[in-house]
DNA sequence: TATGGAAATGAAAATCATTTTCATTTGTGC
DNA sequence: GCACAAATGAAAATGATTTTCATTTCCATA
């Protein structure tokens, strides 16, 4: 298992919002930074496990990768430019553990995220 | 532009809870029913289109769709088996509302999900 | 310093869902 | 029957992600 390679990190410190595996590889070639598309895979799924970065989907599926303080918490991100704002989602963590309660699910998770124009868009 | 498939639709309602388009296409082939797996995606497309099915995202990535009432609402999932229940979001509407606001953001949606382990599993 | 093995790397091939192309079939009105 | 549009589906193309596997880099110990 490949460590949380800190070249990667770099990348998406850099830039900024979310971005897909894919995106990271062209960025580093563009800046002249040798490595493989398959490290850079890698590297993001063991930061992924690390906790360091959450994932998320685009609408057409592809995946996209942030850095993220490792707290639980939740996404307003831009549909023009991609950027993000992590917000705190007490409503939902309340609104989850009711409806599962009610159900009676177990063992739950959840995801939320708000999209919309940002300020500048 | 295609319609919207009564046959697909079918399957959707026999189906239950979410399924994919790889796997409509293999139920209606194990039922003998002679369909193209083009006009499986085109069907759910349309579906999608015209508002009579959801969808959202497995963690691998792969779409599933699921017949769905027309109104804004969320989803309670199944880990185990796929159960769906779908639930009522007062308390996200709100929370999306305000966060978006408190940020300056226009033209918001937001998708909520929560993921379990229903009373059977 | 040499050396043996473990971990990391990356090029190329394989996978797999989804989309595109394009020729054929089906349906509908005349 | 005839023309024309919509629907269909097989096969090829696309594109992200994963797998394979040979090579390189590290590191500990003799
Ligand atoms: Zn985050
Ligand atoms: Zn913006
Ligand atoms: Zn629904
Ligand atoms: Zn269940």
């Amino acid at each position: 298992m490949s460590r949380s390679n800190p070249r990667v990190v770099s990348v998406l410190e850099r830039a900024g919002g979310f971005a897909s595996a894919q995106e990271v590889y062209r960025l580093m070639q563009r800046e002249g930074e040798s490595i493989g598309l398959t490290t850079v895979y890698r590297s993001l799924q063991s930061l992924v496990n690390d906790k360091f970065v959450d994932v998320l989907r685009r609408e057409d599926g592809e995946a996209i990768y942030r850095l993220c303080g490792g707290a639980h918490h939740h996404h307003l991100v831009c549909k023009g430019c991609g950027e993000t704002v992590e917000i705190e989602g007490g409503a939902i963590e309340k609104w989850a553990k009711t409806m599962a309660q009610e159900f009676g699910f177990r063992d739950v998770g959840h995801t939320a995220e708000i999209f919309g124009l940002c300020p500048k868009c």
